[in-house]
DNA sequence: CCTTCCCGCCATTAC
DNA sequence: GTAATGGCGGGAAGG
């Protein structure tokens, strides 16, 4: 029962508040110009390759079965992107969205909480969020980084010697009364029993919810952040998330979570499919940059170009992806691939809208842990590394508020930049231990 | 077989 | 109460 269940067309349900600013509601679906399609695009970097050899336009061939490829969260994420990711958006609407791409509303949930947790995504009310874009992510970045280090330091300092749950419950703090992140809580859940006694913690009952795949979002990049490897495999991933009450199925669930992060992360090309240095099991890399560093602020890096994989792009139809159960039949346009080459990368990004920034000296790459291979020197065939960097975010900032016209954009960037200036003085003034 | 991970039921939470 | 959110894991596609 329940055949179909979403999208009412109907029923207003309170659909657009009146927002006070100027939430253009977005532009007729007509006078849109779709952007740009990724097409059928290879698994990323790694190299999956392959992938279906289906014709571009055309496609004359059997009607395919179902692809999950052309569900992926991956896809949707990239899709997500391509329609809000320019200058005159600013407000998105969850029903529109769904709508838009063809897709159930819970798919929209997935996609907007782990966009939410880079801060790509702001949520401004039921139903509404306020679109920050790439701009938003380096802020969110080191602000994880910044937590994360913390939480070690703090965990550090324990001398637990059970392998109890170091849990860490961090909070929003900043002298500033401003409360930017509510909902940033750590918390590492547990099974159902166990622990007869219950130490100090265990916040009335039902915090659950903080198991969020935000939250689950923002630790696995935490990881990248701040380990020392290069790579990690889900597993492992989800191991070291999960303290280690290894609970079998509750890691399998883990798992499950952590490929549809990775997913919609390798997209946004914040991570990378590989393959782990010497097992040869599948693992993902960090292509963002926010090392540590040493006081002299935080450098960010572009790795080569990202192989400018001659992706087929298709214009013209809208990203609807159109609604087709698992079993059924898709059509056309077999699209898929992550969002590739120029406009991919988020420094990409940056650099453009800077418009300069060219230095030589830069901090890439992790220092080869011990033995660890690194690509780069290893082929000559690297011919163009388009690495830059920016030396400093404080004036990455004050390029970024001129940048913004919108008087709620420009506000909250302002806010942003504020933050950073406010954590990235204090860092430099008490940065010697 | 094993890995990847989409779908959507249904518990929670918000209104 | 209804609607909005979002865990969670079955089980099918992909390799």
């Amino acid at each position: 029962m329940a055949t179909a269940q979403g999208t009412t067309s109907s029923s207003a349900a309170a659909d657009a508040p009146p927002p006070p600013e100027v939430a253009q509601p977005l532009p007729a679906p007509a006078l849109y110009q779709p952007p740009r399609l990724v097409v059928d695009g290879a698994g990323g970097g790694g190299g999956i390759g392959v992938g279906v050899g289906v014709g571009v336009v055309g496609k004359p061939c059997r009607h395919h079965a179902y692809s999950r490829k052309q569900k992926s969260l991956g896809l949707l994420c990239t899709n997500f992107v391509a329609l809000y990711d320019r200058e005159d958006v600013e407000s998105v609407g969850l029903d529109d969205a769904a709508m838009r791409l063809g897709v159930e509303r819970r798919r929209i949930y997935d996609i907007v909480n782990v966009l939410e947790s880079i801060g790509m995504l702001v949520r401004r009310a039921k139903n509404r969020y306020t679109w920050i874009g790439f701009g938003g992510v380096p802020a969110a970045l080191m602000e994880l980084k910044e937590r994360a280090l913390r939480e070690v330091s703090s965990v550090a300092s324990l001398s637990l010697d059970e392998t109890s749950a170091a849990n860490v419950s961090d909070d929003e703090d900043d002298a500033d009364g401003d409360a930017e992140s509510e909902k940033l809580s750590q918390s590492i859940d547990n099974p159902s029993s166990d622990r007869p006694d219950a130490p100090p913690c265990k916040l009335r009952s039902d915090h659950r919810k903080e198991k969020s795949l935000g939250l689950l979002t923002q630790n696995f990049v935490k990881l990248f952040l701040t380990m020392e490897l290069e790579t990690i495999s889900l597993d492992e991933a989800a191991k070291r998330l999960l303290g280690e009450g290894h609970a079998e199925s509750n890691m399998r669930t883990k798992v499950r979570r952590l490929y549809d992060i990775a997913n919609v992360l390798s997209s946004l090309n914040l991570i990378e499919k590989t393959q782990q240095v010497d097992s040869r099991k599948p693992a993902f890399r960090w292509l963002g940059q926010a090392k540590r560093n040493q006081g002299t602020g935080v450098t960010v890096a572009i790795p080569p170009t990202k192989k400018m994989l001659p992706n087929k792009r298709a214009f013209g139809t809208d990203l609807t992806n159109i609604d087709n159960k698992r079993g059924k039949l898709e059509s056309t346009t077999e699209s898929k691939g992550k969002l590739t080459q120029d406009g991919g990368n988020v420094f990409n990004n940056l650099q453009k809208q800077l418009g300069q920034g060219n230095r030589s000296d830069f901090v890439y790459g992790p220092f080869h842990p011990a033995g660890a291979r690194k690509q780069e020197h290893d082929n000559h065939k690297v011919q163009e590394k388009e690495r830059k960097s920016i030396q400093d975010w404080e004036n990455l900032a004050s390029s970024f508020r001129p940048q913004y016209q919108n008087q709620a954009l420009s506000d909250l960037f302002g806010h942003y930049v504020e933050a950073w200036k406010s954590w990235y003085s204090d860092l430099t003034r008490d940065t010697a231990s």
